[in-house]
DNA sequence: TTGATTGTCTAGCGGTGCTAGGATTCAGGT
DNA sequence: ACCTGAATCCTAGCACCGCTAGACAATCAA
């Protein structure tokens, strides 16, 4: 028994690193630089392991993806958190710098989660977790914001798709970058209900 | 000088082709099915030729987003004219719309413009005409919902990424499809000031 | 010790964007 | 009408991609 669950350990741990590396090199050069190639190197392992650990490199964009999500959700948070006894403005507000300061921070992992196609639901029953966690973050704290007559989960979804463009316009420099800190106070001023 | 000119025009008659073809390839099976080989096969001609009209596949993603971003402008002024009589909020709602369906209707061209790299410059001194008379086509209609005290312009930048997160969330199966007009009317319910 | 199972690797497939260099066509001068 | 030089276009190939078949070595059960 004893040596299966060694190396089902070494297996995981394998596994864990193949996301790690994946991450850290689509920080470091872009998601185009993670080849299947480059990525056995850096593990010190041939390309057919990968395989042996994900269906393919869509599979392993997934992977980082959960990761991801699950330190959006610490991280909203966490922000909030701090921010509890300062009214619910200081609260949205502080998400919203949270949220937007991950993605600048993250660009890579971000890119996992909501741009590139990491092979996950969303939005549905089969949606992981990981993910579902991190919109409950985000309503968690927006609920008592949404305003009268408007369902919570609803203006959930329309301040943080307001975010993501706000991040993904921003990082793809189709919006100067200077103004960032104003458009979100705009955002949170116009949006949230107080 | 006629033979000259005759060439020129054929040049441009191809360069014409090249883009449609590609835009139309993109919109059929994905940008991913745009490859060069596919692309010169459709058009009848061999590879290299492709880049004699354009420094690599890049740059055919950034003439049809050109391309787009010049429709985008006329059916944006269409839409708004459409309503001018009818009041402004009615004139932002047409604007909301006009642009989310845009975007569903050509989600193509709209990766070309904002989601991939085409080479282009956004929110700079050499960013093409047509580009900034997108915005331009924004802000007209915006401006007058600003709000006091608030730069148009910032305003319009606030408005725009929100309506691309509902545009690429929406599209990418990340909001749920249904309550995609839902999303829009709070949207425009809570930015614009009336 | 043997035989089967598991794990890993080498090698290779069909595809990608892109380019060097040769073949062909054609305009313009004699 | 013919030659010549330039412009045009294509064939062939590079290095790389994601992914996989099949050989090989290591490990375990009998």
């Amino acid at each position: 028994m004893s040596v299966q669950e060694r190396k089902e350990r070494e297996r995981a741990a394998r596994e864990r690193l193949i996301v790690a590396t994946a991450r850290e090199l689509a920080e470091q050069q872009g998601w185009d630089a993670v080849t299947t190639r480059r990525l056995a190197e850096r593990i010190e392992y041939s390309q057919p392991v990968l395989y042996s650990h994900f269906r393919g490199k869509r599979e392993i964009i997934g992977a980082v993806a959960l990761e991801g999500a699950a330190e959006l959700a610490v991280t909203l948070r966490a922000a909030t958190a701090g921010a509890a006894s300062e009214g619910p403005r200081a609260r949205v507000t502080a998400l919203a710098r949270a949220y937007l300061d991950f993605a600048e921070r993250n660009p890579a992992v971000y890119d996992a989660m909501f741009q590139l196609d990491g092979g996950l639901a969303f939005a549905q029953e089969e949606t992981p977790e990981a993910l579902k966690d991190g919109f409950a973050a985000l309503l968690e704290t927006l609920e008592e914001v949404a305003g009268e007559g408007v369902h919570p989960g609803l203006f959930t979804e329309v301040f943080w798709a307001s975010l993501h463009g706000l991040a993904t316009l921003t990082r793809a420099g189709r919006l100067p970058a200077g103004d960032a800190e104003r458009r979100a106070e705009l955002l949170v001023d116009r949006l949230a209900v107080l």
